[in-house]
DNA sequence: AGCACGCCGACT
DNA sequence: GTCGGCGTGCTC
């Protein structure tokens, strides 16, 4: 993290190229950057009648068709190859981002291994008519740089909303329309908000775009593609939910927004704040190191939480009797009631103590084939047939997970035959089902669903919030299981009434996820978790990238893999076969310098990826695995 | 990423 | 004999 000056949006010239400053015979040519895996900026030919500059969209011919791109220089040619085609015509009306701008999006594209034309342009907010100012030149004031801020603990929203009702401008990042639609209303209240998502129409957000660059608005929300928006300096800049997964969706440009605003925060001095009512292991690890500050906790009323062991219970049985208990209890108090259900069934585990098979090498839970009776280790590759008897206890009832939507709701409609009871897994099916399934969640008593259905409910909303199974997420071969399935309880607590419950179903009762949420103390969960990380080598100490290759033909896996192989820097572990695709995966461990030396390493490899589907893909700091 | 060109199999 | 698979290379 270097600390730079200037910042994004600014000193971009308001008129970049005076053509009657130049001799008769020079012509402008533009470099333009496409969201395409090609590291090269194409040159063309600026029209007579036409301004460009850099960190402008423009439209341009390009392989048949007129795709739109980024200019990243200007330049005065004395001499032009009849063969360079005409830019087309301009996309905005004036760059969207300034020299600083466009070397911090560079940067960005460095750091997740992606072409600077694809990040870039996923940076930016939609292409729409009506932007006609240039990007401000900021007034630079003397601040003195802050440590990050997390906000935590009960009222964090509160007290976020507090830091922005002073004079300072401000950017809101979400992770979702939804929640940005939200944060939009509430600040409503504090001044003009300029919506940056894609909640508002594309006039509206370059408008937004721009009137926050020249101070035409104090106040903006947005998503990912809101995160160059040129921001003065000194102005605030606010993440919502620091551990959502949704910060870093798939695809291009492969970054988390906590990461792009920590980096931009340090280079132009501003101020910056997360909300987390249970951040990132990551970002915890920051505040212990005092690279960041975590706000004093001010702890919400917590409902009772009630660890129960399923063990001994029938297996036809989902739910255990201190859940039918509280069930009953909050149904005759006319409170609803959430039974959260782990669609997953990926391991194996005892039925008798509870174990859950791991890696003894990696720690993580091996995947289980039924098909082919093999455990395997997704990330060492390590397989191996299942045990006769448990290693821990001796037991011989081994099975996998599994405890699906349908199977719990059945057993539910047989004990509580009179509830109104809806299901709720909008993951499981897209399209209109969704919308059904949120209309009957809205009036049900009883609401079944995975994860995706806490948001359905408001803080304190529930009597009772139950997890059938979060063994099942526990047991997940992904080395942040433990740090998902902590959030998710958290999350869950926050929601029910002071006075109703939380129950948790576990056959681990003293795992530290399940601990800290009982005890509602963040510190006994990262505490254990960062122990873990530190043994086995996983973020925040070492960092991780996943390279996805589809082995056509001409040996790419053991060139990848001997590429890998002579960086002393790194270690690669073996290639592993993707079940149900064709290709392979390859989990590269490395130090701070990740990027650079796995892109040094993969020297031309990296550039030569043509192929339908991604021949190869480069996943740098994966928060999700894929399967 | 798209798209065109180009060389080997099964088919109206 | 063609239609079409996708491997290879290019796009200003």
């Amino acid at each position: 993290m270097s600390r730079g000056d200037g910042h994004v949006g600014d000193e971009a010239p308001a008129t970049p190229h005076t053509p009657a400053l130049m001799s008769p015979s020079a012509r402008s040519v533009a470099d333009v950057v496409f969201d395409a895996p090609v590291e090269q900026p194409f040159s063309y030919r600026v029209p007579d009648d036409m301004t460009v500059g850099a960190g402008q969209r423009v439209a341009a011919p390009l392989g048949g068709a007129e795709r739109v791109g980024l200019v990243v220089g200007v330049r005065e040619e004395s001499v032009v190859s009849a063969r360079l085609r005409p830019i087309t015509r301009l996309v905005d009306a004036a760059p969207l981002l300034g020299p600083s701008g466009l070397e911090f999006a560079r940067f960005l594209a460095g750091q997740s291994l992606t072409s600077f034309g694809s990040t870039a342009l996923a940076l930016l907010p939609p292409p729409g008519p009506g932007a006609t100012s240039a990007v401000a030149s900021a007034v630079s004031e003397a601040v003195t740089p802050e440590s990050p801020l997390v906000l935590s603990g009960s009222g964090r929203e509160r007290r976020l909303l507090d830091r922005l009702a002073g004079p300072r401008v401000a950017l809101v990042i979400t992770s979702d329309v939804e929640s940005a639609g939200r944060w939009a209303q509430r600040l409503e209240k504090l001044a003009r908000v300029a919506r940056l998502d894609s909640g508002a129409d594309d006039a509206e957000r370059a408008a937004g775009w721009h009137a926050l660059a020249t101070g035409r608005a104090r106040l903006a929300v947005g998503t990912r593609s809101a995160l160059l928006t040129p921001l003065p300096a000194g102005a605030t800049v606010a993440l919502i939910d620091e551990h959502e997964a949704a910060h870093k969706p798939p695809g291009p440009p492969r970054l988390h927004s906590r990461d792009v605003i920590l980096e931009r925060g340090a280079r132009e001095a501003l101020s910056v704040v997360f909300t987390s009512a249970t951040p990132s292991v990551e970002m915890w690890w920051r505040c212990e190191s005092e690279a960041a500050t975590l706000a004093s906790v001010t702890p919400a009323r917590w409902p009772a939480v009630t660890i129960a062991d399923p063990r001994g219970i029938t297996r036809r049985e989902a739910l255990t009797p201190p859940v039918s208990r509280a069930m009953r209890e909050a149904l005759a108090a006319g409170r609803r009631v959430f039974l959260e259900v782990s669609r997953v069934s990926s391991g194996l585990g005892c039925d008798e103590c509870g174990a859950i098979f791991r890696c003894d090498r990696c720690g993580v839970a091996f995947g289980w084939s039924a098909v082919r009776r093999t455990l395997t280790c997704w990330l060492c590759g390590a397989g191996r047939p299942p045990m006769d008897t448990c290693p821990q206890c001796g037991g011989r009832r081994l099975t996998p997970f599994g405890w699906g939507v349908e199977r719990v709701e059945q057993s539910v409609r047989r004990r509580f035959p009179s509830a109104r009871i809806a299901r709720y897994d909008p993951e499981a099916r897209r399209g209109r089902r969704g919308e059904d399934q949120r209309a009957a969640a809205a009036g049900a008593e009883v609401v079944i669903g995975t994860r995706g259905a806490l948001k359905l409910f408001g803080p304190g909303a529930l009597g009772l919030a139950a997890f059938i199974s979060p063994d099942q997420l526990l047991g997940l071969p992904d080395f942040r299981a433990a740090e998902h399935t902590f959030a998710l309880l958290w999350a869950a607590a926050e929601r029910v009434h002071p006075e109703g419950e939380l129950i948790v179903q576990s056959r681990n009762p003293s795992h530290y996820a399940l601990e800290a949420v009982a005890q509602q103390d963040l510190a006994t969960f990262y505490r254990a978790e960062l122990k873990f990380r530190a043994e086995l080598g996983y973020p925040p100490f070492r960092r991780l990238a996943v390279i996805v290759v589809r082995p056509r033909g001409d040996g790419l896996v053991e060139r990848v893999t001997a590429a890998l192989a002579g960086a002393r820097q790194l270690v690669a572990y073996p290639p592993i076969a993707i079940p149900g695709r064709r290709g392979s995966r390859i989990v590269v461990k490395g130090g701070p310098d990740l990027p650079q030396v796995l892109a040094a390493a993969l020297g031309d490899l990296l550039s030569v990826r043509r192929q339908r589907p991604g021949i190869m893909e480069v996943e740098v700091d994966p928060v999700e695995w894929p399967f």
